[in-house]
DNA sequence: AGGCAAGTAGAAGGATTATTCTACAGGAGC
DNA sequence: GCTCCTGTAGAATAATCCTTCTACTTGCCT
């Protein structure tokens, strides 16, 4: 059950990350699921529902990305942890944020607002663990959301913005 | 000619901003832009034309709004641009930026995402410029999305972290 | 051995959609 | 007066899509 369960949602994110959350139709996940029509809505049993489903899994594995897992390897600053969101952009060939994307689609859909609120607030709350000095949540939110979104258009720039950004915000903390 | 174009571009500007690009039909555009099934086909030969209109009519009021019009209000500063910015999400009421929302529903539109860079090359080009030292554009361009993306999440503390950033970064330019 | 849980393959239904086409009304210009 | 242009209203088409259902297979457990 959960190894199919992990198969499933792995291919929905897969599809919905690469080709957006409107274009593909049920078959089309069911191919890159690589399951059976059956087998898919028994998972998940409408359209919506694999929407979810793929979040969840994007959610875990961005959260083992930027601030590792229990395999031992976590970033140690700020620094480290924005290097870590611009790799997972880097291997992702992210368009931008997957949670922002589901939003942007259905923008009338609380479930997925809720979602969205409760991945970003989980992200900035880890990320200023991260900081030395007490850093305003919201002044890394600001940064993390600046570069994951200036990414797709200024690439390696926007890296170097988002570091200078945070270690000045470090120096003068509010 | 004219003024039935504004009408229609505006229509679905705002259909489409209220509820996102993936969900109107064609003929819920034709409602909320008050005019005849035919006469929108005319204007925008296809759904895909009728994205690129609104795009535009956005483009062209987002510019306008931000940093004012020939009507001679126009911001002084980066900070009062930054503020400018604040307030057409209050307005707006956005789910974010329109041109990532129609990115993000299209992932592989080429011509949408040719949309995206040129709007937002416009937008740091006309910010770089409101700044009194010679800012880096990417680090005004983290700030900027920063702001717009997290204004749905932070609300006014997304703005105050904005300026707080691009204060910074003025004091110590590159 | 036999039955049950869980899988594949794919057809069918019923609804929605983008686009085209027909039929008609009003107004401006020659 | 007549014609052309631009508009409305709405039907028809042809395709696509979500969801459900049937028929069949495989492997596991008692």
């Amino acid at each position: 059950m959960n190894n199919m369960q992990r198969k499933i949602a792995g291919g929905l994110e897969r599809a919905f990350a690469a080709r957006g959350f409107a274009e593909p139709s049920v078959e089309d996940l069911r191919d890159t699921a690589g399951v059976s029509l059956r087998t898919l809505y028994k998972y998940a049993p409408s359209r919506d529902a694999m929407v979810l489903l793929a979040l969840e899994h994007r959610h875990q594995r961005y959260l083992a990305h930027v601030f590792g897992d229990s395999a031992g390897s976590a970033p140690h600053n700020l620094n480290e942890t924005l290097e870590r969101v611009a790799d997972w952009m880097r291997v992702e060939a992210c368009h931008g944020c997957l949670f922002h994307s589901a939003v942007a689609s259905a923008p009338n859909d609380a479930n997925l607002r809720g979602l969205l609120e409760q991945h970003k607030s989980e992200v900035s709350q880890l990320a200023v663990a991260k900081s030395r000095t007490g850093i305003n949540p919201s002044d890394i939110m600001v940064i993390i959301e600046g570069l994951t979104q200036s990414w797709s258009l200024s690439g390696e720039k926007a890296l170097s913005s988002a570091k200078r950004l945070a270690l000045l915000v470090e120096e003068k903390p509010v």
